[in-house]
DNA sequence: GCTAAAAATTAAGATATCTTAATAAATAGA
DNA sequence: TCTATTTATTAAGATATCTTAATTTTTAGC
């Protein structure tokens, strides 16, 4: 578990044992079981997590009562709803985990205090901040330009572990195609 | 200009003087006409730019010849390729001035040198760089669940000022729709 | 002010995708 | 193993949006 972290930080900068020792004593461990939620809509978003094992989903519902999923969330990648968190304003979004799902939590209040007394985390978050902003601007450059169908065939080809871990129907939902819909496309090809 | 930099920096955290001066002292500053290109298609993007004056955009060329913009740039916004930028690889896109602009151009070598000399960099960089992932994935939301036409009467009562700057066609494509049927939209209404 | 180029509109027919509603298949819990 | 619940499929009709191509309007350069 320390390991991970250990690891994950000296990606981006070089990190001492006791400086990781003293990032770690910033996060806590916490167990969902499937269907719990993570964070509910109306609530401030207060942590990051860091999934050490599991798979969540963002998602929210529209004024139709539909569910509109955003985003996945699987291990060694931080989940949080960024607006809601930084902004400190009520989220519009839900996190559910889709599978038992064990993470590690950063509260807003500890990252504040780990940035003040470990500088150089600020550069392993602008890093991995940068990084997260260019997975989603290449998700929405290939995403805009193709239709539902090369949408799903791409998303089979990239991500095949989630086509196995979460129901059609949710991936028809980020891929912003109907469940019948995207039930057509499967058979025609 | 420099007033324009420090206020930047001192949204962030709180910077000197001394340390302002020594930011600017990476910046250059350049003007581009209507029409040239800040970056070309198959370029490594080197550059960072801080718009001082004029107006941007970023687009690429789909395999059917047509433009795709996928951001408009102005005063006081920060602009790149963040992919080709920081992976350091060939830019699919093309930036272009839709005005006459003059902006601060900061290299990636520059970049590093001011990291390492004005570590508080980090801080303001990786805050801007939420920022902006706060207002990507904001727009994908808004624009995910809305119709095209929807999402015309969203940009033109939240970016009035693009309404009068950019033609029709680049709104356009840069909501993804065709100009005809934007055409028919804004007459239906 | 005139002309060429750029931008916007119009309209008809084509197509992708959605909606609704019913049914079938798969899965989880007792 | 059985039943209830969840998930996936099917099909018909509706609709949003695109494509093409021609026409009009606006803008920029001389």
């Amino acid at each position: 578990m320390k390991n991970q972290i250990h690891s994950y930080l000296n990606r981006y900068a070089s990190f001492s044992n006791e400086e990781t020792n003293a990032f770690f004593s910033y996060l806590s461990p916490k167990t969902f079981l499937k269907k719990d939620f993570l964070l509910n809509e109306g609530d401030v978003c207060k942590h990051k997590f860091f999934i050490l094992d599991g798979l969540v989903r963002l998602f929210n519902i529209d004024s139709k009562g539909h569910e509109n999923i955003i985003h996945f969330g699987i291990e060694h990648w931080w989940t949080t709803n960024w607006e809601s968190f930084i902004t400190e304003k009520p989220s519009l979004v839900y996190i559910q985990a889709l599978e038992d799902t064990t993470v590690l939590t950063l509260s807003k209040e500890n990252l504040e205090k780990a940035y003040m007394n470990i500088p150089k985390l600020e550069r392993v978050f602008r890093i991995t901040t940068e990084n997260m902003l260019i997975a989603i601007e290449r998700k929405n450059e290939f995403y805009i330009k193709m239709s539902s169908k090369e949408r799903y065939e791409f998303f089979v080809k990239e991500l095949p572990s989630f086509v196995q871990r979460v129901p059609q129907y949710m991936i028809a939902s980020y891929l912003d195609i109907t469940p019948e819909y995207l039930s057509e496309l499967r058979k025609k090809k």
